[in-house]
DNA sequence: TTGTATGCGTTATCAC
DNA sequence: GTGATAACGCATACAA
């Protein structure tokens, strides 16, 4: 009766292959389901398996990637992991990796570029195969990024449109969003509608604004200056909650009516939702409020926060299938442009907008 | 002049040994940083490291994984990315595990067993050397995790009170966390107090409480069953938000008069401030709510959500160092005594209670 | 203090 | 269809 060794006795290939009684190289052929497995007798085959299975073999990952040159990861990076923005793209990631056999490598950021840079750093040296960068705000990285173009590492960046840098994006169509909020309010029937735009640095800030001034050019609405406010450059990702609130204040206290706002995303909605209720007042009855994004918050607070919605999985499942297309195509290495690609926003009608009284 | 390889020219420990001079043992151990490299002469070291810097060498990981039977990483498997509980445990872990020279490799679970085990073993292919779960529900996979035990890897739960099946625990100290809710209202002057507990199957919900029949007890406040109600055993992350909603509205139907309520969780507290809402009632003014975690939608809510604090960050540290001392341990092959380690909550103070009217 | 030789577990290349 | 052999890049025992 032979004592198994207590030290973990590693099953390995060879030990499969002296059991099954074929060699390592069939064992491997087999087991890692190589291309030439297809000349391999099926009866081999099943042997080989129900012993490897009996055994309770586990093919070393880094004896395999070391020697085949595959890690069968990718990289994801994330700039702020407590953002909510961010986790639904995550999911979308994830859930299209998935069926693969790749498995995705999470960093995040924490906001801070050094961190950035170090974890850039360890994913390459773990060698993923592919990198996804999840960038919801600033973000001016072209020389850690452009490094990557040159090792030919395919790349997309989704949240942030860098397609002027060649790099791979997938953003939301923010400029049609910003249309789409301000034509909300506009037949709820608000005309006096006040704007908190982002802070100038984000290039979304920019393009909702565009959208939201083509709607009014095009409807003849009036945009007064007086009513629009813009977010400071901040790197506090709670910062558009207190932007809110601070700059509906000032709204407020500039006594100009507005029948309606439109914030530049669910935070600083929230902002604005609290500035009213502290003045006394509330949306919608006083004040229609529209957010951006749609992330979780908005459908729990009270009220239900009207928003411009993010399809956030469908950009992250974008993101990876076109990571993975590129992956594939790599064996005829065909170049693929990298751009842009835009995904369509949607209003989400909640209880923070109404017609007004 | 020579001409650089086009194929990726990889450069090696060899490379470096060459064009140092040194032979690639002397290489390894400098630039592994093994307990030999103190013998090694400082101008050796230098020279070595400034040709392995020109040559831009990387180490491969795979090869000195392989080698040196050592992943340098740690799994963390997170039952749902997306629940903000989560998320601040993530930070604390990261953090922690950062100035080390260990790797957090995060899987999700999505809320779904299957998935759970799936990257349970996927964490163990990769060899994870330790592994921290983070779980703040429903979790009864003695199995899975028992089998880990068995292999001696280091292993901690946090959010969820293992300590039974001799699985390292990291939670909150609930008990006190619902004692301290109770005795918040109480202090307030609230005498008729209402209770949404969490559901059965949650050993928090159990705790919380527990600590608010101490409250009772001690202080002579008679809790009404008929105030009592409880969140319905279900996976769905956001029910507790619908539950929130439902039963608060059933305890305004039922026409008993309560002045303040004692949410499960953060949740379950915005819950029934939308269900106050809708009703024509609101927040502190017809009925205070304190809810339990104090996840970030409690401060952005209006009004703030008053809450019992959960320190997440300083959950996922203590994990993190727990299973940091094991593997520290390891080498003098010390067993440590799994045990369950409590937290201590705080009151967090906001807008959502305040003196009965 | 440094160099030599060997093997970690796997896959690739060839030969049969 | 299957097997022998040689790497992949690194770290370590041992020799010097």
């Amino acid at each position: 009766m032979p004592e198994r060794k207590s030290k973990s006795a590693r099953v390995t290939l060879v030990d499969v292959a002296r059991k099954s009684g074929f060699s390592p190289s069939t064992v491997s052929i087999v087991l890692s389901e190589a291309p030439l497995s297809r000349y391999v007798a099926a009866q081999t085959k099943e042997r080989i398996r129900k012993t490897a299975q009996a055994l309770g073999y586990r093919p070393d990952i880094f004896a395999r990637s070391l020697r085949s040159r595959h890690s069968n990861t990718i990289g994801v990076l994330v700039f702020d992991i407590s953002d909510p923005f961010c986790v639904f793209i995550l999911k979308g990631i994830e859930k299209t990796l998935h069926p693969t056999q790749y498995l995705p490598i999470l960093m995040d950021a924490h906001h801070e570029r050094k961190q950035f840079e170090r974890y850039l750093d360890l994913l390459m040296e773990r060698r993923v195969e592919a990198l996804i960068v999840v960038a919801n705000w600033l973000f001016d990285e072209g020389k850690s990024l452009a490094g990557l173009r040159e090792k030919k590492m395919p790349l997309v960046v989704v949240g942030q449109d860098v397609s002027k840098k060649h790099i791979g994006s997938v953003t939301v169509d923010n400029e049609a969003g910003g249309y789409e909020a301000m034509k909300h309010l506009y037949e709820f029937g608000h005309r006096q509608i006040a704007v908190i735009r982002g802070p100038a640095k984000l290039s979304d800030s920019q393009l909702r604004w565009d959208g939201m001034q083509r709607f009014a050019s095009e409807y003849g609405l009036r945009l007064d200056p007086r009513r629009i406010r813009q977010l400071s450059d901040t790197l506090d990702p709670i910062s558009g909650f207190e932007g809110g609130v601070q700059l509906t204040e000032e709204l407020i206290r500039s006594r100009l009516k507005f029948t309606g706002l439109v914030a530049f995303d669910d935070l600083t909605a929230l902002g604005a939702v609290r500035a009213l209720a502290r003045t006394g007042r509330s949306a919608p009855q006083d004040c229609s409020v529209i957010g951006f994004d749609d992330v979780p918050l908005a459908a729990l607070s009270t009220p239900g926060l009207t928003t411009i919605r993010q399809p956030m999985e469908e950009m992250g499942s974008l993101a990876t299938r076109r990571v993975l297309d590129v992956l594939r195509e790599a064996d005829e290495s065909r170049e693929v442009t990298p751009d842009l690609q835009l995904l369509p926003p949607s209003l989400v009608l909640r209880d923070s907008t109404a017609r007004p009284s």
